[in-house]
DNA sequence: TTGTAGGCGTTATCAA
DNA sequence: TTGATAACGCCTACAA
C-alpha cells in the first residue's frame, strides 16, 4: 500500500482557503460556486496537480464512471469494431470501458457479470438476449442499467438489429439469381441467438420459395476462416451439390470462398457466396464479397450513448433505426444451369 | 445513488458471530483463520450472498484488481488478439481489464494514462516505447507497474519482440529469391516505433546486399487494407517497377496482394508479397501469404502474467524469449527475369 | 487466532 | 454561497 503522496481534496481546500466541500463542488457542480471562489479553487488545484481519487469518489457517490462490456471474444473483427467505437464514445464522455469476454460460455458470462458488478460499473453492455437465468437475476437485482446488442430480450433495453431480416436478404438475393440448392455455414447455435435468427431468416425465405432448408444443407462451425472452409468443404461434398453458400458471418463466407477456390471452383460462375456483416475485408477480396451490411460501429456507439444518456438524464434516448442492407458485389451470380 | 441493499461485511460478521476484521481476513488471508471460523464465515457469506464492494476495498487497500491497457486501436486483428489473451489471463487471476485507445495520437495516449491513473489501476500495459515526455513523467511519478509491448524503452519493463529482425527476415527472404527492386508499404512512422524498426530492418538487410532503400520505394499508409492497396498502387507505378513488396503488417501486405491481383499481376510469378505479423487470414488467402510470424497472443499473455506476478510476488518473472520466424507460403517466389 | 478502532478520500445532507 | 460533519464499506496496524 505504498500510496504515493498524491495531493488530495483537503490540500486543495487549505491552499485555496476554503472548505473541502467547496472544492468538491468546484469539481462536480461548478455552477453552485461564486465565480471568484471557483477561480481560486481551480487555481490551487491546478498548481498542486490535484487529481480526484476514483475509489474514494466512487465509494462516496456510488458512481464509478466506468461502463462494462462483455462480449463473446475480443478477437473478432465484429466485436473489436463495436468496442472500439464504444470506447471512443465513452472516452469523450469521460467514462472508462471495462471489458470481459466469455468465449461462448454462459457460465463464464455469468461470472464476468458478477465480477463487473462487484467492481462497480455504472452501466453494462452485453451481446445478445440469451443468458443464464442466474445472470438475469443478478442484473435485475442490481438495478444496473443494461443494454443488449445485436439481439434483444424483453427484460432489457437493446440496440438490436434485424438478424432474421439479414438472413432473408441473403437468401432472397440468391433465390432471385435462380439458386435453389443453397447451403448455410453458420456458427454454433448454442448460446448464440444472432446466428439462430440469421439461420431462421434464411430458412424462412427459402420456405416461401417452396424450398426446405434441410439439416444436411447447414453446417455449424466455429466463427473462423477455418470454420468456413470446413463447412464449405462439407456442404460441397453433398449431392446434389449446392450452387450457393451463405455464411452466417462474413468470416465464414470468406472461408467458404477460399475453400471453393482451393477446390478449383470459380466464384461466382460455379458457386455463389454471400455473407452477413460487411467487414472491411469483404470489399477487398477478389471477387469481392456480396454481403448484408450490419452497422457494427453504430451498434457500439449507440450502446455507449444510450447508457451515458440514461445515466445523465435518467431517460433512455430515442433509438434511431439501425438499418441493414444487402450489398451486392462480385461473389454472387446467376445459378449455373 | 440508489445503492441497492447489498449485504456488507458487518452483516456477514454479525451472522457468523465474529468481528468484521475476521470476515475481511476470511476473504483476503484465509490462512490466518482457524479452520472452523473460516468455515462459519464462508457459510454466512454464501448464505447472505455477500460480495465485497470494489470501491471500498480499493479505497482501504489501495489496490483495485484492475489492469489497464492502452492500445492504438481495438479495431485491429493484432491488438484485439493480444487483448483477448490478456483478458483471459487476467480473468483467471481475478483481475479486470480496463481498455483505452488513442488512435495513434500521443496526446490522447497521455490523456488515457491520466484517466486510468485517476481511476486507480494496479498495473498498465502500453504499446511501444515512444510517448510524450509528460506521459513518462506521469507514470514515473505514479510508481505504477508498467509493461510495454512490442517495443521497449529503458525506463520500463517490456515484452518486446525483434521488429528490426522481422524486417530483416522479410527482406532477406526476397533477396535470396533474387529480388533486387523491393518496395515497402508501412504504417505512418510517426508515433510508431514498431513500424520504424521494421522499416529499418528491411533497409539494413538491403544495404548489406548493396541495395539502397530509397524513399521512392517506401509508401507510408494507414494500417488498413485500403492503405495497402494505395501503397501498392503507388509503388507499382514507379519505374523500374519493384518485383516484390513487403508490408509492414500483414494487413498492408494483404492489401498489396489484392491490388496486384486487381491489376492483373500474378502473385508470386510477376510480383512477390511478404508481410509481417502472421494473422489468421494470411494462411487462408490464395495465394497464402508469406510472412514473419509474431507471437501476438503470447505478447498479451506475458504482459498480463508479468504484471500479475509482479503484483503478487514483488518481482518480475523471467521472460521467455518471444521468437519470430519467417513463414514461407505461396505469395513469394523467384524474381521474374 | 481474533477483536478494536482508526483511517482511506470523497460526497452529500443540513445548517448557517 | 459556503462550511461542518456524517456517511460510504472495507482494510490493517495494534492489542488482546
Amino acid at each position: 500500500m505504498q500510496r504515493i503522496n498524491r495531493t488530495k481534496l483537503v490540500d486543495v481546500a487549505r491552499a485555496a482557503g476554503v472548505s473541502p466541500a467547496t472544492v468538491s463542488r468546484a469539481m462536480n457542480e461548478p455552477t453552485l460556486l461564486a465565480e471568484d471562489t471557483l477561480r481560486r479553487v481551480r487555481e490551487s488545484a491546478r498548481r498542486l496537480g490535484y487529481r480526484p481519487d476514483g475509489a474514494a469518489r466512487m465509494l462516496a457517490s456510488g458512481r464509478s464512471r466506468a461502463i462494462g462490456a462483455i462480449v463473446p471474444t475480443l478477437d473478432s473483427a465484429i466485436f473489436a469494431r463495436a468496442l472500439q467505437s464504444m470506447q471512443a464514445t465513452l472516452a469523450r464522455e469521460a467514462y472508462q470501458l471495462v471489458v470481459a469476454s466469455h468465449e461462448m460460455n454462459p457460465a463464464a458470462e455469468t461470472e464476468a457479470i458478477r465480477a463487473l458488478l462487484a467492481r462497480g460499473i455504472d452501466g453494462l453492455m452485453l451481446v445478445g438476449g440469451e443468458r443464464a437465468s442466474e445472470a438475469r437475476e443478478l442484473l435485475a437485482a442490481s438495478g444496473l442499467p443494461v443494454v443488449l446488442t445485436w439481439c434483444g430480450h424483453p427484460e432489457f433495453r437493446s440496440i438490436a438489429i434485424d438478424n432474421h431480416g439479414a438472413g432473408i436478404l441473403a437468401a432472397r438475393h440468391l433465390l432471385q439469381l435462380g439458386h435453389r440448392r443453397i447451403g448455410l455455414v453458420v456458427g454454433y447455435q448454442h448460446f448464440n441467438d444472432r446466428q439462430r435468427a440469421r439461420t431462421a431468416g434464411v430458412s424462412d425465405a427459402l420456405s416461401q420459395a417452396g424450398i426446405v432448408l434441410t439439416p444436411a444443407m447447414i453446417s455449424e462451425q466455429p466463427l473462423t476462416l477455418a470454420g468456413g472452409r470446413t463447412g464449405a468443404s462439407q456442404l460441397l461434398e453433398t449431392a446434389p451439390r449446392p450452387t450457393a453458400l451463405i455464411g452466417g458471418v462474413d468470416i465464414l463466407a470468406i472461408g467458404c470462398m477460399q475453400e471453393a477456390k482451393a477446390r478449383g471452383d470459380v466464384v461466382p460462375r460455379e458457386i455463389s457466396i454471400v455473407g452477413i456483416d460487411d467487414i472491411e475485408m469483404s470489399a477487398h477480396l477478389q471477387p469481392s464479397l456480396t454481403t448484408v451490411h450490419i452497422p457494427t460501429a453504430a451498434i457500439g456507439e449507440q450502446a455507449a450513448m444510450g447508457l451515458v444518456t440514461y445515466l445523465r438524464d435518467g431517460a433512455w434516448p430515442g433509438q434511431p433505426e439501425l438499418p441493414i442492407a444487402l450489398v451486392v458485389r462480385q461473389s454472387s451470380g446467376p445459378a449455373p444451369s
